[in-house]
DNA sequence: CTAATACTAGAAGAAATATTCTAATATATA
DNA sequence: TATATATTAGAATATTTCTTCTAGTATTAG
């Protein structure tokens, strides 16, 4: 087994949104400091900064992806409030998530095999919604629109810095009736 | 008057949204590298690199604004479309408004007068909405939500790489009623 | 035409950032 | 306990990025 960590991965995943969202930018510095590991440390574990922040980006993704996921298979609006749900269960997820672009994750210098979940976890969530889509006779957009622009859109207000509040959801819902509605209804 | 410029603000302004969206940083290298302007010449013009962003930031959100508050004197519906009307009309100054994050532009190193109006610009905004907000008799947030956040979400879709298509129009204003009818609702 | 003025040019220097490297340390398993 | 193994440490190096500087250029106003 050999010596375990002393700061843990999502500790690690923490202090990378943290610096994303406050600072505008990780860099290897600012992850040091912030979790107090040394910099031969962070390269050993992660091989490179692009390394640990491509992991930071699926670890967050791929936990929402779930979440969403699930509630879809419910309903529309229960995949709309899934994006605020989400941020009040995991908020340190929720900032990388919500807040950081992919481009600041996903550069030219990710590892390939890295690269290559970030891509399946993408197109895995664009097959969910195109399944949805048919199945309920809406057009892809306002799908879209309405269980992922606009509640992220939501959270964004308040993230990174407040919590998202729980009244939030009732007009999450709302707006998604309302958007799909019109779908129908000009289809 | 001395020589004028070969290369328009505008020019510059696009270029530094072109690099932040695409590459995710505005280096001075990468500036430079769009326009075809000199180093020594950027630092003249602006100052610093600082200076030249938040004059970006400044030079986008201005006009958004007065887009904006024109609108919402006419209706909440008509000012929650400004956003993607804008989108449409003015593609460059758009891409900074709705795909950048303040901190971006606003660091520790930007100088104090623009600081200054960066701030006067945000209250002035915060003052608009505070103010429909009374009059209407509806919850802040609500407002808040209904006519900034779900906007800038259904437009950020598209943002920076595709145009922002008419037919988003519909959704929004479909959103913002049902965003703002709960919120009378519920009160 | 001359002077004042704003802009242009890019090399040189300064500062911040990323990465590598060698040696040491702690833990699990046999 | 001995050994293999993953982790830690941080100085040294390489790289990128920002800023300054001096000399030169184009345009307007007098």
């Amino acid at each position: 087994m050999g010596r375990p960590s002393t700061v843990s991965d999502d500790e690690m995943f923490a202090a990378v949104g943290q610096a994303l969202t406050e600072h505008g930018a990780a860099s290897v510095q600012a992850i040091v400091d912030r979790t107090g590991v040394s910099v031969g440390s962070l390269y050993h574990r992660y091989g490179s900064r692009e390394g640990l922040l491509a992991q930071t980006w699926i670890d967050a993704v791929e936990s929402f992806q779930q979440c969403f996921v699930d509630a879809l298979a419910q309903s529309a609006e229960a995949a709309a409030v899934a994006t605020p749900r989400f941020c009040r269960a995991e908020p340190e997820r929720a900032v990388v998530m919500a807040c950081c672009r992919r481009s600041e994750f996903l550069a030219v210098g990710t590892p390939p095999a890295l690269k290559q979940r970030i891509d399946a976890i993408n197109d895995d969530a664009a097959t969910h919604l195109r399944r949805f889509a048919r199945r309920e006779k809406l057009p892809k957009d306002a799908v879209q629109l309405a269980l992922v622009a606009i509640p992220l859109g939501a959270v964004r207000q308040y993230l990174p810095a407040r919590a998202v509040p729980a009244s939030l959801d009732e007009y999450v819902r709302a707006a998604c009736r309302a958007v799909l509605r019109t779908a129908r209804q000009t289809r």
